[in-house]
DNA sequence: AGTGGTCTTGTCCGCGCGGCCAACACTGCC
DNA sequence: GGCAGTGTTGGCCGCGCGGACAAGACCACT
């Protein structure tokens, strides 16, 4: 049924749906045969690429946190301070939170998935504090200690992701302003500096970019 | 082998071994087997007070958000305004976040928790922005919006939750003196003023409190 | 003492799971 | 053209699951 393909295509294929099913139905209900089905395959070949099935959503997992920390990179360049800071404390939308949302649920009682969200929330903080710190630096901010400040934040943020994403209680316009606002405040920045710069159009779904070989992964859409 | 016992009693004493395991291993790998191990019974008798799986776990859920709305309640009373919101503001104690954020992850899928859920994450947001504005109006802050002031502290809470209960970054001293600086700040408070409150010593498990029948209901010990 | 009700047990069923593996198909090398 | 090597298939296995149910144990009431 399915062509053959070329191994690490057909690596990302399973790894981009795995993830696609991870955001639909949680990590624990992630079935192999779930994955073989909506790559088009037997699941017995699924074990061809990954031994065991906590080998293959910890790898899912871990592709996820590897695309997030590209496009943070992507976005990092190439954006004034004050507009890196917004994107970056807007990133809200996208499916993929779900994943995270689940990761935090899962990373008591799975290691894999603990490293990689300690190392996630480390880069992240990182992150978050050298945009601060330009901010800063530029004269339209003013922090003591933006690591601190970014801890802060993140935790603010992934709040407002939980109360938008997995309650639904507000909407992605109140997540940004209730972010938006705290920051500015924290931050003493002028008021509204935040909120008046255009939200970057989100860009596709979460990592699974080309990689290496340039080759056109599948990619979930909305109605799919 | 187990004895008969009162139906009320039986029933707590389900819902409080349900709740145990969803919290060591989540909502989705809870099995009925597992609860009847836990309660010392067989597998049946669980379908005798819950007609299914879903059930069960729902009314697990439901039973702890009311017995997280109580212990609210019993906190709110016979505190000092300023205290009661240090108390609020630190609840992150206790294991039973990690059943909050198991939660947060099922919700979008789970209709029943979903609903318990934003009914439990309304009512905190009521009670936090009552205990704002009785700060408020002992002269110790100052907040021109308590609802909009609660949602953004709700979120930082939930946020800080996960980075020290979840994920492990940084321990409940940082937690809370993350939460306290926010909160003092945001609401123009006395710095300090949250943190030289002295917390009040957690109560015991969430909820399950003998509630009608003065029965003890058994109740997980740390190392159990 | 008898009777009805229900708490409790033990066992059975079909299903889908993760994992395993022999056979097949395709490709590139000699 | 044969021959590895491996991507791919499809079926098998044992297990634990949710659910079902008949029978037993115990209690309350008459």
């Amino acid at each position: 049924m399915a062509t053959r393909l070329d191994p690490a295509q057909r690596r990302e294929q399973i790894l981009a749906a795995t993830l696609r099913l991870v955001a639909r139905d949680g990590f624990a209900r992630v079935t192999l045969r779930d994955v073989a089905a909506e790559v088009g395959v037997v699941h017995g070949l699924i074990r061809h690429y990954f031994a065991t099935r906590e080998q293959l959503v910890a790898a899912a997992f871990d592709a996820a946190v590897l695309g997030e920390l590209r496009a943070d990179a992507e976005v990092e360049e190439g954006l004034e301070p004050v507009a890196a800071l917004a994107d970056w404390l807007s990133t809200t939308p996208r499916g993929h939170y779900l994943v995270w949302i689940d990761a935090w649920s899962e990373a008591p009682r799975n290691p894999e998935l603990h490293a990689a969200l300690t190392r996630h929330h480390r880069d992240s903080d990182r992150h978050l504090a050298g945009v601060i710190q330009r901010v800063v630096d530029a004269g339209h901010a003013t922090s003591a200690d933006p690591a601190a400040d970014a801890r802060m934040l993140t935790a603010l943020v992934d709040g407002v992701a939980v109360q938008h994403h997995a309650i639904g209680l507000i909407d992605e316009a109140e997540a940004d302003r209730i972010v938006f606002r705290a920051a500015e405040e924290h931050l003493k920045m002028q008021p509204g500096a935040l909120s008046r710069t255009r939200p970057t159009p989100t860009r596709g779904l979460w990592a699974t970019p080309p990689a290496a070989a340039g080759a056109p992964v599948a990619v979930a859409e909305p109605g799919d």
